[in-house]
RNA sequence: GCCCGGGUGGUGGAAUCGGUAGACACGAGGGACUUAAAAUCCCUUGAACGCAAGUUCGUGCGGGUUCAAGUCCCGCCCCGGGCACCA
């Protein structure tokens, strides 16, 4: 260096304010959407900002997605890179509770700071198309979203199990419960079961998972998915149900082993199966098996995940099923192990082929039936393979295992031509017990005589091989025999047998590794383990028609003979749930529904069965008034007449009552008088029927003894006071009314009632009873009592439930209103809900007062579209311009975390499908191509504000710049493993960019001239390719390896290769250091701004070196190398590499069998 | 338990199709410049043996295929992440 020209300090802070201003003035990367020649759509996963701040992981992500659109940009692309921030959200909420603040402030300068933050990074953002979720011009579209949904019936309600933190009293959703704990707080999370509004994703369950086979996304991402979504296939199959002696009903299981439907030797329901209860009266130990039930269903995530291990259950005493294929009569479990979201809630179980089945039935010591047969087909690599022209013969093959029980040791047996050592094999004559066979093979291969008989194998094995020394193929049934040996007393061996065998005492540790074939390893696994479940595919025995079959061959057939005899069929399952999308908060989009009575009056379609007492008709007494004025409300009125009302049957009424009930559902009600009210808890009280209302008219419900029943039949001498009693006696289910009556039973009676003793009304041990006690009306019997007729008639009309009503497009949006206290309570209710203001509105359609839905929506939903939002942002008429998504849409690249691959890339894939559906667009996958990144560590531990290892990027751009930091982030390791952040790296990586600097002002040219610029060539193509597969870490030491180069060469360039150098220099850093590289092509006068300059073009011939390297191994170890010219021929090369000096040591004296060329490489020459 | 990653020097990490293991860095050691330090520059740096040329070993462990294995196959171990009684 020149005396007094040193070189200007590298003043990144004022480089990098002064490029990031020049960039915004001359709106650089705002693009011209609708002129843009060639687009391209570089999308990162929408930023969720902490109010803490950008997290350099952020910065990683967003400056990594950058890097490749600047690459992008620089080939010629119009390379739209948008940015905008998911605010809403439970998150967000937490942390304004925790510090005290209303979520609004909060928001408002997270999203200032957030964006000053991002504005500091260099990253080509189109700032002039932000989206943030919480703005109404945003959400008013998520809302409209929901309405699409909604009309097109992928929207709806239904009472769900959710998670429910106790101590945050709030419902959580999946992904903020980590093993059955809250993310926040640890508490367990229990289930409460609440009416939440869902989207009907699983009807795009097959689309989601087809696709997935031909989208550019890595293997992992879509195996992900794939798990996530779950899909099974195999069969549902009935199974006829017996109890007390008669067929009654049917079992429906599904399986994804239908071929092992001879194995099932018994069935599981899950506890809250419907079989439960409806068997009731012919279960036996129906009180255990309801205490089972019972106490399964109400366990807490807590209880299940410490009871997971162990397998519990019931029997159903008195039940059974029949197994189709065989007529075998099975008994019948309830246990939890079977679930009841899943399949058919009850399942077929083979225990010996199931490991689940297999604990159980071990447990309760039910039969293990084995029907398929792990299958051993020798291969090439060990035993001889079946030769398709030899005959094939069965044989019964016994192994002997024998254990020493003083050394511990196992007897072993190797074989002159036979690998390996192994167990004692003998072959069983096809009536000759397994045992002795085993016992014979034993003593005489060996002499050991005294042998302790200890287990032999449940379980067969099949193995296949080519016998030589008999030529013909072995088709093997294989058991084991384990013996202990009693004494150490040996026979003499046959004296043909000497010599062919040597015998040895292998440790048990050892003996795996002793034997040969898989057959071996299997049958010891076997053995030792105990555990004879092979849940893999084989061979088909015990199975009727299907022996013999493969698995796969077996399936096809039994679902054929299935479908044939009308017992079963073909089916698919997933794991997939429907997305749950309610969140009972405040911060996000208000569901855009109103709940209108008026309109659920106009189409009211309750249905209300009366049921008439002892001695009563359909039309008796009031009923004909009370049906009169319903069904002028709308209702659809039944009034039966139950069997010899007269002389009243129990089970009969039942059965008739169950014609009009399975008509009936959540939203009807029953009216009884008299023995018709007792007559309605039984029903309740025995099946799991669901009902709104019930009305009891002079309730005849007591308990028994209490009635004088002699008095009565004194009183009363036309009745048929028995079958009344009768009747009467049987006890009622309070509970299980309790769980079908949803909102309240009306209990009605008259002090004066001669028939029933107002006492009798205390039994009824229900949660919600209004009683009405009324005077003079006796037992109800008369033929007009407006009193009684108005007041029901009243109650069920005016408490009709409202109907949903779409808020109309143009309403939209429903903004969010402001409110002081945000706070959720922990009622089931959202905050909305005591904003009385908000809740109170008019119905769009019959403009009569109604309520506003009070839910928000999952955050989730609004991250599940903005994509479609960014290249739209102006036009309001809707959510998405259809031109404009046409040019820009589906993404071309899209970068985000691994941690989102499930849920986030479903829930958009899904709603692109939706979209598509609704005609608004052509495509059905949003991204073209995926690529999910890693995390970063700090020295090898997750960054986390209580390990107090937070690197804070807002420091480190002010210590060593933009630039230094995005440098350092590409080199740090491989994009798509994420990498570990050192302090001392970032140092590092500032000394190499200030070298660089420096460098770039020496290089004056005032050298000779070098005469060979190839590594100019070599790296742009290298670093090119590098930044196309995303491999940043290799593209930094590239231009490290570059930047080194042009320092040894500095004082050799000339004028010309100094200039070549230098703008090289600035277009292969752009996309790394993007304001450094504007620098470098503002000094040497470069005109326009770097990002706007294409990608250099290299020189291929350039890169190929006139002279090569060969490598000359001998043995495949490297020897020597030798320079050769570039396009040397074969046996030059050859002869060269032999003539090698160092090679001579290894190879003389020594044959040549051969040398081994590798065109441009190697030589390998073999000794 | 199941699924998906990963395991390479003192450290972060390269090695794209089976073909020279350790690119590029950090750190460390030695040296130069300096009164000194910082900064900068030069050299060494997988291990063992050797004055050296060089040789042997070496990519979590044990086998195998191959002229040749970090890379492919079989059986394990460990670490990280996800799911978890899904029939």
């Amino acid at each position: 260096m020149k005396k007094g020209k040193i070189a200007p300090r590298y003043d990144f802070a004022k480089i990098e304010k002064k490029w990031q201003k020049i960039w915004q003035e001359k709106k650089l990367f705002e693009i011209k959407l609708d002129g843009a020649k060639k687009p391209f759509y570089n999308l990162m996963m929408f930023p969720y900002p902490s109010a803490e701040g950008l997290h350099v992981g952020g910065v990683y992500t967003y400056t990594g997605v950058d890097t490749f659109g600047r690459f992008k940009r620089m080939q010629g692309y119009d390379v739209f890179e948008p940015i905008g921030l998911d605010g809403f959200g439970i998150h967000s909420e937490n942390y304004a509770m925790k510090i005290g603040e209303h979520i609004d402030e909060v928001s408002k300068r997270t999203e200032k700071n957030f964006y000053r933050q991002l504005g500091s990074i260099g990253n080509m953002f189109d700032w002039s198309r932000t989206v943030e979720t919480y703005k109404p011009e945003y959400y008013r579209w998520t809302q409209w979203i929901f309405l699409q949904m909604f009309k097109k019936g992928l929207a709806y309600q239904k009472k769900a199990k959710v998670n429910w933190c106790p101590s945050c009293k709030t419902v959580l959703s999946d992904e903020q419960v980590i093993q059955g704990q809250c993310e926040r707080c640890d508490s367990f999370v229990d289930k409460r079961e609440l009416k939440q509004w869902f989207f009907r994703i699983t009807k795009y369950a097959d689309r989601l998972l087809k696709n997935l086979d031909w989208i550019d996304w890595p293997e992992d991402v879509k195996t992900n998915q794939r798990n996530w979504i779950g899909r099974s296939e195999g069969a549902n199959i009935k199974f006829k149900v017996e109890y007390t002696g008669e067929e009654k009903s049917e079992l429906e299981v599904f399986t994804t082993r239908p071929d092992t439907l001879f194995g099932a030797t018994y069935m599981v329901l899950a506890p809250e199966h419907e079989l439960v209860n409806k068997a009731r009266e012919a279960i036996e130990n129906f009180d255990e098996v309801e205490r089972y039930a019972k106490k399964a269903i109400s366990k807490s995530e807590q209880e299940r995940k410490n009871d997971e291990k162990t397998k519990t259950g019931v029997e159903l005493k008195g039940v059974s099923a029949i197994n189709p294929v065989n007529g075998d009569k099975i008994p019948v479990w309830v246990a939890d192990y079977v679930l009841a979201g899943y399949g058919t809630g009850a399942i077929m179980a083979v225990p010996a082929h199931d490991q689940r089945d297999f604990e159980f039935a071990n447990k309760f010591g039910i039969e293990i039936r084995q029907v398929v047969a792990p299958y051993f087909p020798a291969k090439k690599t060990s035993d001889l393979p079946v030769r398709e022209d030899r005959k094939t013969v069965k044989r019964n093959v016994v192994y002997g295992v024998v254990k020493n029980p003083k050394t511990g040791k196992f007897l072993m047996i190797s074989w002159k031509d036979y690998p390996g050592k192994s167990f004692i094999i003998g072959g069983a004559k096809d009536n000759e017990d397994i045992i002795n066979a085993a016992r014979r093979e034993v003593t005489e291969e060996t002499g050991y005589a005294n042998l302790k008989f200890v287990k032999k194998s449940q379980f067969e094995i099949h193995a296949s091989y080519f016998a030589v020394h008999k030529d013909e193929n072995r088709y093997g049934v294989i058991n084991w025999v384990y013996f202990e040996l009693a004494d150490e007393t040996k026979k003499e061996i046959k004296k043909e047998d000497e010599g062919k065998h040597k015998i040895f005492w292998v440790k048990e540790k050892e003996v795996d590794k002793e034997l040969p074939y898989t057959n071996y390893h299997y049958a010891w696994k076997t053995l030792t383990s105990g555990k004879e479940c092979a849940t893999d595919n084989g061979i088909m025995i015990n199975s009727g028609f299907l022996d013999g079959l493969k698995t796969d061959e077996a399936k096809t057939k039994i679902l054929k003979w299935l479908e044939k005899e009308k017992v079963g069929k073909k089916s698919i399952d997933f794991k997939l749930r429907d997305w749950c999308v309610s969140r009972q908060r405040y911060w996000g989009p208000p569901i855009p529904i109103v709940w209108c009575k008026e309109c659920a009056k106009k189409e009211n379609k309750t249905k209300v069965l009366f049921l008439h007492g002892f001695e009563g008709n359909g039309e008796c007494n009031w009923f004909p008034e009370l049906k009169k004025k319903l069904e002028k409300a709308g209702c659809e009125v039944f009034s039966p007449t139950m069997p010899s009302p007269e002389s009243p049957k129990f089970e009969e009424w039942m059965n008739e009552i169950k014609v009009y009930m399975d008509k009936m559902g959540e939203n009807d009600v029953i009216v009884g008088h008299s023995l018709g009210s007792g007559a309605a808890m039984h029903y309740l009280g025995r099946t799991n029927q669901k009902l709104k209302k019930v009305f009891l008219v002079a309730a005849a419900v007591g308990d028994g003894p209490r009635r004088d029943w002699d008095a009565l039949r004194k009183a009363w001498p036309t009745a048929d006071v028995d079958s009344l009693e009768k009747f009467w006696k049987h006890k009622i289910d309070w509970k299980s009314v309790n769980k079908s009556v949803l909102k309240e039973t009306r209990v009605i009676f008259s002090k004066d009632d001669p028939y029933i003793d107002p006492e009798h009304y205390k039994l009824v041990d229900l949660d919600d009873v209004v009683l009405e006690k009324w005077d003079g009306l006796k037992h109800f019997i008369t033929a007009s009592c407006p009193k009684l007729t108005d007041y029901i008639t009243e109650n069920i009309v005016g408490d009709i439930s409202p109907v949903a009503v779409p808020v109309p497009d143009e309403s939209l949006p429903v903004e969010l209103p402001p409110m002081e206290n945000f706070l959720p309570e922990g009622t089931g209710k959202g905050p909305l809900a005591r904003n009385e203001e908000f809740v109170k509105t008019t119905c769009p359609v019959c403009g009569a007062e109604a309520e506003r839905e009070t839910d928000v929506s999952d955050p989730f939903v609004d991250s599940s579209w903005y994509f479609f939002r960014y290249p739209s942002t102006e036009f309001n008429d809707n959510a998405f311009d259809p031109e404009r998504t046409k040019k820009w849409l589906p993404v071309d690249s899209y970068i985000g975390g691994k941690e989102h691959t499930v849920l986030h890339l479903l829930y958009s894939r899904f709603v692109t499908m939706v979209f598509k559906d609704l005609g608004l667009i052509d495509f059905e996958e949003p991204y073209k191509r995926f690529f999910g990144h890693g995390l970063i560590t700090k020295e090898g531990a997750k960054m986390s504000k209580s390990k107090g290892n937070v690197v804070n990027p807002d420091d480190m751009i002010e210590k060593y710049g933009a630039d230094t930091t995005r440098m350092y982030l590409r080199f740090l390791g491989d994009f798509s493993q994420g990498g570990d952040w050192r302090d001392s790296g970032v140092e590092g990586m500032s000394k190499f960019v200030k070298k660089l600097w420096t460098l770039f002002s020496e290089l004056k040219g005032e050298g000779v001239g070098l005469g060979n610029l190839s590594m100019i060539d070599k790296t742009v193509k290298v670093v090119g390719e590098d930044l196309e597969r995303l491999s940043f870490n290799t593209a930094v030491a590239r231009l490290m390896e570059f930047t080194n180069w042009a320092k040894e060469n500095k004082a050799v360039f000339n004028k010309e290769e100094a200039a070549q150098v230098r703008k090289v220099m600035a277009l292969v850093f752009s996309p790394m250091m993007p304001h450094l590289a504007e620098e470098f092509w503002e000094k040497i006068g470069g005109k326009d701004s770097v990002c706007n300059q294409s990608w250099p073009k290299y020189n291929k011939e350039n890169i190929i070196d006139s002279e090569i390297e060969l490598v000359v191994q001998v043995n495949g170890k490297l020897r020597d190398k030798v320079v050769v010219s570039k396009d040397v021929k074969e046996e030059e090369a050859k002869k060269l590499a032999l003539e090698s000096e160092n090679v001579q040591k290894f190879i003389e004296q020594k044959e040549i069998k051969k040398v081994i060329y590798v065109i441009g490489k190697l030589v390998n020459i073999v000794v």
